[in-house]
DNA sequence: TCATAAGTATCAAATAATGATACTTCAATC
DNA sequence: GATTGAAGTATCATTATTTGATACTTATGA
């Protein structure tokens, strides 16, 4: 184990969290071996984390393969999460208007370092799997709800975000020059929302609007997902912006 | 700390788990006193798996009032879940397909241990709060979720459950009688649903039926909910009942 | 069938967690 | 605004616990 320091840091809790946090999109379930792999921890180690883990229902282990899974135990920290949001329970009345209303894949997005992390989404039929389930997280310099929330940030903050935040370039559309997203982000400080299109993926519009506070600084944002087969920009700002903004608009500061 | 016989059995990280799960819905934020409280944990302990997942990104904690709340890793995890769980994918587009034709409230519920717990969720304007997010969990015998799934199990299994899973009265209405329960097992398993009314919250009508999978059993339920001011039973079974049953058959084995 | 990798069990060594205690900061009350 | 008790923080000697090497067993597939 590397040197900790401080000698409130138990490094036997961290190497356990290590093993939760080696279950992904892609690592769906693992074995032994693989969360060795994963966690660069000891054989030994892993044995006894993933062996307590289980004891304590937060690892499923298939009997037949010995591969293990996350259990239900991951929902409930969410539920324990989403009580302890404040900003969940009053976004997510007007969000479920909002896609009654429209039938549009409405999102609740959030700050979360360097990236936006999706808490609350409404799917509709088209929606695909990944921008169906909340959790996800994206580099925010990258997602039209990311730059909508740095637009009301101080000119020092955004400065700073757009030299050091990560981007990552997902569809050949993915805009990679800091020079271009700062000039976005500008935009969306005059406008009051951001589009982006086919940044995350292709054929993906995505309108976002702040979710302002009292202070005038925005560490969420309400998101609109359609498909540029659909709409484009004129129609999106024409038919969906005024609404969005109402939602966010009416989200209790 | 209890004796742990087992040498694999890491009591340092069993211990930081119980910090995670002491946070609940009554309880969004926790001082340092109060885990202590709720943990049952020496005040040096806590202090140090506090200080851990904090560091680790596990638990937020106000400067001002340096009371720890859960962070958005527990949504990451819940994010891990859901790739993880089979069943998920398979069933969502089911569940938003019947969402937007009918406008009511529909769940997916799965068995976990003598619980269900709410595994997809989509709201409606009218849906509460506890009833609007993921991991709730509730007696399984309470639910009509619970109890459709029962029906699909052996005799020994039901018996089982009849005799040992708890039961928990939330409202004025709730059976606390097993042998009513048993009728209902007895009931759904000849009709094939279940529906209870005002078990859980008065004027809430609960309709579930089963997911089947190739061995004829059921681990899972498509729900409804709907108030009791606008629906009847007839109603229900008349309106409702053919498309869920349709959207539960939809899933694929 | 054999070979090899993966998973499981054991144990001596010593590191890292323990928990008692002392110190500091906060917040409430007079 | 000073006083007081509770909550939070820091320290450290003790020792229980984790450690990681190794041997053993069970799977897998060539």
């Amino acid at each position: 184990m590397e040197k900790k320091q401080n000698p409130l840091f138990v490094g036997t809790l961290a190497k356990g969290l290590r093993l939760l946090r080696a279950f992904d999109e892609s690592h769906v379930s693992l074995s032994l071996a693989e969360l060795v792999a994963r966690t660069g921890l000891e054989k030994s180690a892993v044995q006894r984390m993933a062996h307590t883990l289980h004891h304590e229902g937060m690892l499923e282990r298939d009997p037949g393969t010995r591969r293990y899974r996350p259990s239900h135990a991951w929902l409930e920290l969410a539920y324990a999460y989403y009580w302890s949001d404040p900003l969940i329970s009053r976004a997510l009345p007007k969000l479920v208007e909002f896609s009654r209303a429209y039938g549009e894949t409405v999102n609740l997005a959030q700050i979360s370092g360097d990236h936006i992390i999706y808490s609350l989404r409404l799917p509709n039929q088209r929606t695909q799997f990944a921008a169906s389930i909340v959790g996800r997280r994206l580099p925010a310099l990258g997602t039209a709800s990311g730059r909508v929330m740095l637009a009301t940030w101080s000119k020092e903050e955004v400065t700073h975000a757009l030299e050091n935040w990560p981007i990552r370039s997902a569809t050949p559309k993915t805009i990679t020059d800091r020079e271009a997203i700062a000039e976005d982000i500008a935009r969306a400080k005059n406008d009051g929302y951001s589009i982006t299109d086919g940044q995350m993926m292709l054929n993906e519009i995505s309108l976002a609007v702040p979710v302002i506070s009292i202070d005038g600084r925005a560490n969420a944002a309400v998101q609109v997902s359609v498909s540029s087969l659909t709409y484009d920009e004129a129609r999106l700002k024409g038919e969906i912006l005024p609404a969005l903004l109402d939602t966010a608009g009416g989200i209790p500061g």
